[in-house]
RNA sequence: GGUCAGAUGGCCGAGUGGCUAGGCAGAGGUCUGCAAAACCUCCCACAGCGGUUCGAAUCCGCUUCUGACCUCCA
């Protein structure tokens, strides 16, 4: 099932066609969570988006390599000699040991993954289990020129490297004007410049997370773990590097001076930059204390939340809207969301009950290219969406009796009903998964007797049983040939 | 201050030169004992001002506003 996909790179600013390095292979890799604290609604995008880029590449036939990371050895709060290890500072509060607090965030943040059919990736490595390879990226860089010690710490030496490399080709920086306008920090007097950035920083005495290297104790800089991992596992270079927009710089620009520095190599060919969710028009972001955490979505505890909302409701929110855009929360945006994703699972349903007519009389035959040529113009999620509201709404006008489908449409709109709202959205049915073989059983008992009532005209019994159920989230719909349907949520 | 993105109907959100995006909400109708759901119909927007063009939400210029990045961040 081979597909044109054509991709927007922030490399090039432009959508280009995607052609893996090593067909059918692919390499990919997403930058992790730090793992200090509860993921949230913010967290939730780029994992939910590069989730259902992996599944597309998966079913057009490539073999895809997916790396996240979990970044553990915990990075300065600040670009200065007096910053404090966020991870550290931490578990200080917590009063408990730094790896206390990495293994509960990382648990919390797969538990969050899980809930939201979030797959996982192919490796998943940690930052403080690759100490010796990031150690031995430094000793290259520094044998290549591009970076000095002060102290017991290695910076890298920007404007050296800019002499004969483009420092600033990712985000568009001009290095002057870096230079100009970067913020003056305490500490600074360890480097030679200001745009510098730390390779590996000395450990003071209080630090607790801190490795041996030549330097002396330390920890190693915020930006080296990606180079070393993704260089490791997919090797130099490889196809596609994603991540917020909010890491392009420098996170990334930083990942391409080391990777070119220390091997010479260019390492990715494509970049993808998802946008950030918003809330009241600014970034949902730990550092801006704006944030809400996965669990509290879906408890609906917090004081910006009318309600809770299911995993896939905030899966559903997230792919409504194309990945490069900003997306911005709202109780109505997720309310909307939730209502959207309801009719399309229930019109699944009914295509499961639907009675092949002799002749269709909507174009179910186009839907499905309609949706690959969504998918292939850099993963326009939003607009598949759009279509599966079409499809559902065939599927409904033909259950309601007013447009036939023959018996090959059916077969088509099931199968691409499917395909892309299970296989490559990655939706859930949530509401079927919770009604087991008892639960259906006793439904169909207490639907017996309250029909019985209806035909007595025992409507106040009727309407008690609805009203009950309906406190416990249980829907009853009665069909217009007698039947009684039910569905949970 | 610099760089880069945006500004779409009540809300969310696609769309880069001509053809209905879609969803939610709202109005009317069908169906129903009443509901719910569903279906049908309606609501036809593109920040402002110029320009290019036979034709612009879409291209160009200016203005206003917002955001991201320039410090950790998905």
């Amino acid at each position: 099932m081979s597909q044109d996909i054509l991709l927007y790179n922030s490399l090039t600013r432009k959508k280009e066609l995607f052609q893996p390095l090593h067909p059918p292979f692919i390499g990919i890799y997403v930058c992790g969570p730090t793992v200090y604290g509860p993921p949230h609604l913010g967290h939730a995008r780029p994992y939910v988006v590069f989730d259902v880029v992996i599944r597309y590449f998966e079913h057009c036939g490539f073999k895809v390599r997916y790396v996240r990371n979990i970044t553990d050895v915990g990075h300065l709060e600040g670009d200065c000699d007096e910053g404090e290890d966020k991870i550290l500072k931490r578990a200080r509060m917590e009063q408990v040991e730094p790896m206390e607090v990495v293994q509960r965030y990382t648990r919390e943040f797969h538990a969050a993954m899980d809930s939201l059919n979030v797959r996982s990736p192919s490796i998943e490595p940690l930052a403080s289990g690759h100490i010796i390879e990031q150690i031995e990226m430094i000793k290259k860089i520094m044998s290549a020129g591009l970076a000095y010690e002060t102290n017991g710490s290695v910076y890298f030496d920007v404007p050296g490297y800019a002499k004969n490399h483009s420092y600033g080709k990712l985000s568009g920086r001009v290095l002057d004007e870096l230079l100009t306008y970067t913020r003056e920090l305490e500490g600074k007097e360890e480097k030679r410049n200001a745009v510098d950035f730390a390779l590996w920083k000395k450990a003071d005495q209080r630090h607790l997370m801190r490795w041996p290297s030549p330097w002396g104790d330390g920890f190693p800089g915020w930006h080296l773990e990606c180079s070393v991992m993704s260089s490791k596992y997919l090797g130099e270079p490889f196809d596609i590097h994603g991540g917020g927009i909010d890491l392009q710089f420098p996170h990334h620009e930083c990942e391409i001076a080391q990777s070119v520095a220390a091997s010479g190599k260019e390492p990715v060919r494509c970049w993808m930059h998802n946008n950030l969710i918003t809330i009241n028009g600014r970034k949902m972001a730990k550092s801006l204390n704006n944030f809400i955490t996965i669990e509290q979505l879906f408890t609906g505890t917090h004081p910006l939340l009318k309600r809770s909302y299911s995993p896939m409701t905030i899966r559903f929110f997230i792919l409504q809207a194309h990945y490069r855009s900003t997306l911005d929360f709202s109780n109505e945006a997720l309310e909307a969301a939730e209502k959207g994703l309801q009719k399309i699972m229930a019109s699944v349903k009914n295509l499961l009950l639907l009675k092949a007519g002799a002749a269709t009389s909507s174009d179910v035959k186009s839907l499905r290219k309609k949706c690959y040529d969504a998918l292939n113009d850099d993963f326009n999620s939003a607009v598949v969406i759009a279509h599966l509201f079409e499809a559902a709404r065939i599927s409904n006008a033909a259950y309601a009796g007013h447009e036939t489908v023959s018996a090959e449409d059916l077969e088509e709109l099931k199968s691409v009903m499917n395909l892309f709202t299970f296989d490559i959205l990655g939706l859930k049915d949530e509401n079927f998964a919770q009604g087991g073989k008892s639960v259906e059983q006793l439904m169909e008992i207490i639907i017996t007797i309250r029909n019985r009532a209806r035909k007595n005209k025992d409507f106040a019994t009727s309407d008690a049983v609805r009203d009950e159920l309906k406190k416990i989230n249980i829907q009853l719909k009665d069909e217009k040939d007698g039947t009684t349907r039910w569905e949970m949520g």
